[in-house]
DNA sequence: CGGACAATCACCAATAGTGGTGATATTCAG
DNA sequence: CTGAATATCACCACTATTGGTGATTGTCCG
């Protein structure tokens, strides 16, 4: 997986605004994961699973929730939002983001505005917690939707152990809920999507 | 030579909404041609070269010119001129044009306008017994891992009621387990898998 | 108008999951 | 040999989920 990719939230209630600066972002060689979204409900749920580091937003999805977005912004200090500007913002609207650009610049300034905040960026490494292969047997059954006990008689073990074995799986991954593991289960490849 | 290519100007100076717009429209296996122009003084050339049926116009670029725009659209009676509208303005400008949608409709919006003028407007009526859109708001924070008090929480709602949409969900999709709703959920592509 | 559907809320009982405390046995590296 | 890690099992208390049964309100459509 590379370490360098950018994920970049697109706060943005047309999909058309957002096919267009994706597309062309990515047509530059740019390594970029966006996450749609088009309202400010849904970015808690990026942010706590995603390592986030820039957010393009257009003004309007906040204008009546500054208070929200404030509470939001000092939550996740660390992220960076660009407004994205197609009509006339007051500038104490336009100051609470970091940075801005015009819908009608060319997608090489808005790319020059990425580039600067990687330069700026810090490679933390996440830590990697490797299960046991016991505790993938175990992982395996539970997230394709078997149930503690069900696992158990899979795996002809006692419900108990397989309790233990998802406690500490839960422990060693700080995800605390089957969706969450799921998920995690996915992107590891410990089960298909299939 | 598809006879039912319909070639459309896209008058706008932003590209990324052009790209936007037009990757949306191709994307959803339409047989168009598209010219981008960012002003209007290049439109008559391209209306002598190209059979155009419409243009996507931002109204921005006519603003000030409100006169040659007058002129060209009676000069080319048949072509089909539709407003990109992401800002406010007037409805006595926004009349100046055949029909408008906003930015942030969804593309089928734009699609059926498009169909209506073709007179190609096929009836697909795909009986989707598709999740409602609250049931979706429900199964999004569910599968990304939050618990029926904490989804009710964060929409608002009572943990009856986000009851009441599981079980719906669960009723309607015939998958009776969270891991199960969450592969539901990411190959439905109502969450993202990253 | 009336019926279908969507969204909201409520009660209840059974079952399942969560999280804490243990324990024992095996394996394997230092 | 010793200690760390793994895999197994158990009890307990609390909370959450599941799956029934309702209900009310509003909207849309024929």
């Amino acid at each position: 997986m590379d370490k360098d990719r950018k994920n970049i939230v697109v706060l943005e209630p047309s999909k058309i605004v957002y096919e267009g600066l994706t597309s062309l972002i990515l047509k530059s060689d740019h390594d970029c994961f966006f996450f749609h979204t088009e309202n400010i409900n849904d970015i808690e749920i990026l942010f706590a699973q995603k390592d986030i580091s820039v957010v393009f937003i257009n003004p309007i999805t906040v204008l009546n929730r500054l208070n929200e977005f404030a509470r939001i912004r000092n939550h996740f200090p660390d992220i960076y939002w660009i407004g994205i500007i197609y009509s006339f913002y007051d500038s104490s609207v336009l100051s609470i983001f970091n940075d801005t650009f015009l819908i009608t610049e060319d997608i090489s300034v808005i790319i020059k505005k990425i580039n600067k905040i990687c330069k700026n960026d810090s490679p933390h490494s996440q830590k990697d917690v490797e299960l046991t292969e016991r505790e993938k047997d175990v992982l395996k059954w539970l997230v394709t939707g078997f149930s503690n006990k069900e696992t158990s008689n899979k795996l002809n073990i006692s419900i108990h152990t397989v309790n233990t074995h998802r406690k500490n799986i839960m422990d060693k991954t700080g995800i605390r809920s089957m969706s969450g593991l799921t998920i995690y289960a996915v992107t590891k490849k410990i089960i298909s999507l299939d």
